[in-house]
DNA sequence: AAGTTTGCTTGACAGCGTCTATTTATTCTA
DNA sequence: TAGAATAAATAGACGCTGTCAAGCAAACTT
């Protein structure tokens, strides 16, 4: 039986107008918030009916929430990458690349990061993907906890591991902290100071 | 010289529709976020007409700026109240009672906390009051970093308690951290919890 | 051949921020 | 005391927004 192909097929079987709102919304979030995200001007940048991004998402909320939920797999992914470090490096070594990767996040995909903790924006009761994904990442962060703390590990603290990272990264992005960095590399530089500082709070003495 | 009193007075002097305003949108911003607050829906619940609010402020985001500015007026004075303790208290209550006084903030003041580091809603570099404010609420975390590392003290232990503080504030307030409390009590309650293992990590061990 | 489904388009509606113009009551000035 | 100036609004219009309600054409199913 061949794969079911029903209805009209696009006008331009090359072009996938779900991707290319979804990028195109990506663009304005990063450009002026989720205020500029409208659904007309998504349609206009990627020259379509302002109608016809309503055949792939319900309502303005739903490419919100699709962004959102993407964004809470691509943030746990990058965490995994530097938790998974610890089988062949140091718990600092790992605390380290694990802060550094939630900041890199952030300020990476601004636009995304600034309403993945926003229910007013997106609320992830009304979405279970963006749960779903949330819980993921939440996961990771918990792993990490349990790979800096060990046995010893317990809720205060994985929730003070969370804290730093996640204030960290607001006050980068759109705090006091935020537009000092000239390049890549002195962003970079900046989070292996502040980490190796908080590292040497947090890690156990015997892990040095 | 009498004060100059020109023009037409209110139509009911014992009303200011300024400050009245004002109030409305600090209770539609708790309700329903920035989007939530509207020029008309604002002027509505004043019960004046859809243009009598530009008589007041120059458009929306005017609006926002002076509930930001007034925002962090009442955090610096939060947080200068807790850094006065230590005349009479130890590092360690001062470094707890800071804490806590930002998150209370945070969770007392939601809808202006929300938007007080979002410069894509509220851009200091164009509102000096904000600007002013905002440095004034920094200084008093900067006070507290002194207070806490001494002569020690350097900007990246300062940027380390302000993430903290921060992103406590931050996961509580829209986090998966968040709704978790029954009552006042219960969050004073975590927050000490949270508190005294922080400043476990970083009062330095003479000052126990 | 008839009917269903997809991938759109067109049109309309109320609500939004804000520009312009007007009204009214007051007080200062000449 | 007349008139100019000003404060405190009001009234109407503009283009923009999200979204509801239809309609339509091409491909597939039966």
């Amino acid at each position: 039986m061949r794969t079911k192909i029903l209805g009209r097929p696009k006008a331009d079987p090359s072009r996938d107008l779900r991707r290319e709102l979804l990028l195109t919304s990506r663009q304005l979030l990063d450009e002026g918030g989720p205020a500029a995200l409208s659904m007309r001007e998504v349609a206009r940048r990627a020259a379509c009916t302002h109608q016809a991004p309503y055949h792939y998402f319900e309502n303005r909320e739903a490419i919100l929430a699709s962004l959102v939920a993407d964004g809470f797999d691509a943030l746990a992914a990058c965490l995994k990458e530097a938790n998974d470090l610890s089988t062949t490096q140091g718990v600092r070594a790992v605390l380290i690349a694990s802060a550094a990767a939630y900041v890199n996040f952030a300020l990476d995909q601004p636009g995304v990061f600034r309403i993945m903790f926003r229910p007013e924006v997106c609320d992830p009761a009304r979405f279970s993907a963006v749960q779903a994904s949330g819980v993921r990442a939440r996961d990771e962060l918990d792993r990490l906890s349990g790979i800096v703390h060990g046995s010893k590990a317990h809720a205060t603290m994985a929730t003070i591991l969370w804290a730093h990272v996640h204030g960290l990264a607001c006050l980068l992005l759109d705090g006091p902290l935020g537009g000092q960095f000239e390049s890549n590399e002195e962003r970079t530089q900046y989070l292996r100071t502040v980490g190796e500082k908080f590292a040497d709070l947090v890690v156990p003495q015997s892990s040095h």
